[in-house]
DNA sequence: CTGGTTCATATCGAATGTCAATAGGAGAAT
DNA sequence: ATTCTCCTATTGACATTCGATATGAACCAG
């Protein structure tokens, strides 16, 4: 594994929907959503981040359009689908269930 | 992903060290010791237990030989280093790390 | 208007991890 | 003996992630 593997893998589709529930953003605007509000404990790279973008737009949770960034550049919006919305709470589900799992794990003696 | 993906990918060495932290116990001893502790939320298959045995081995973090089990069968018994009781330090410190940060992803509005 | 810098999207190759399916051997049971 | 269960193990396929790199557009300095 890389040096700085702090991305917990399988995490990240959540993360992105979760990003993109309050407003759209383009992809470097996501990524740096996701490290400011964690932190810096998550820094999505831009190899990890457009393809699972582009997997996740085929897969019709989200949806894209061409816009203008803050700076004025050219940059790609994405959007979540109400498909997308019912994806984010399963993964909210899922994670919910799978820490608690894992926190009986570590707490048993 | 299969139909039942419930690993959270990434958490299989800290589960499987976690394990052995108490006692020893062999391959299939420990997938269900995950198991029972977990309530079922993780079902850890043979194809991802061996592989991941055989690597932590390689690494250091487990030993192992060969024994008889609880029904009298020939079984692997692995143990825990103490290089694997660091690894299992530093996972359970990453695992804190991440899940306050996905805590915090999902708890902003 | 030219060169450099930043922003932004994108792709590629390599490595890794997981899974489903399967194999195979060894003890137990009848 | 043959059937069953337990246990270890491998194989092939697939998805995900990362590091590195490429490309282009807008801005700025001189």
């Amino acid at each position: 594994m890389g040096e700085q593997t702090e991305i917990l893998q399988g995490t990240l589709d959540l993360l992105i929907l979760k990003a993109l529930n309050l407003e759209p953003l383009h992809g470097l605007g996501i990524s740096r959503r996701i490290e400011q509000v964690t932190a810096g404990a998550f820094q999505v790279k831009p190899g990890s981040l457009f393809p699972a973008l582009h997997r996740m737009e085929e897969q019709g949770w989200l949806s894209s359009s061409w816009g203008e960034s803050e700076n004025r550049r050219k940059a790609k919006y994405y959007k979540i689908t109400a498909v997308g919305r019912r994806q984010l709470d399963k993964e909210r589900q899922r994670w919910i269930r799978i820490s608690f799992a894992i926190g009986q794990m570590l707490e048993s003696n």
